[in-house]
DNA sequence: CTGTAGACTAAAGTCGACC
DNA sequence: TGGTCGACTTTAGTCTACA
């Protein structure tokens, strides 16, 4: 799987978590709305400047929790 | 400090770990080594999707574990 | 509220050269 | 080997608009 699908997955899966709207989180990332929506859906190649926006201040956590997840864990899935 | 500096500390640090230079790395990762040289002094702006092949293909390693250490765990760390 | 599309401009990423 | 300097092509990221 593409990192970025990967990363707009655990964006979508934080944010709706939080009961946040791709909105709100583009709002407080200070990013566009509509880029935003590309990125949930793994469809741009976002910078890390912006990734870094995205998660520390749109979501409000760490780099390290973001990463820290299996999905990230390499290669193989579950199991 | 800034996302993109601790970027560049972190491969830093796992390439000479590794005893690699800045080519091979950027050849494995499939990357302009001026590029590569940028990135690692953290003067630019790298994309993920860019990210991921220095971090997998030219380091060998996963996000997760890339990412999994002091430098990006949120706030200051000085004291 | 989400997803796409077109048009725009800032910057990512490549390449060759030099110190 | 590492760092910088143009010059160049591609794309990230913004904005308006519509379903």
């Amino acid at each position: 799987m593409d990192i970025k699908t990967k990363i707009g997955l655990r964006i979508k899966e934080l944010r709706t978590e939080k009961n946040l709207t791709q909105e709100a989180v583009a709002w407080n990332a200070d990013v566009d709305r509509t880029f935003m929506n590309h990125v949930e859906n793994g469809k741009r190649n976002v910078s890390v400047d912006t990734l870094a926006k995205i998660i520390c201040s749109g979501l409000g956590m760490s780099f390290k929790d973001f990463f820290n997840q299996d999905l990230f864990n390499g290669k193989k899935k579950s199991k």
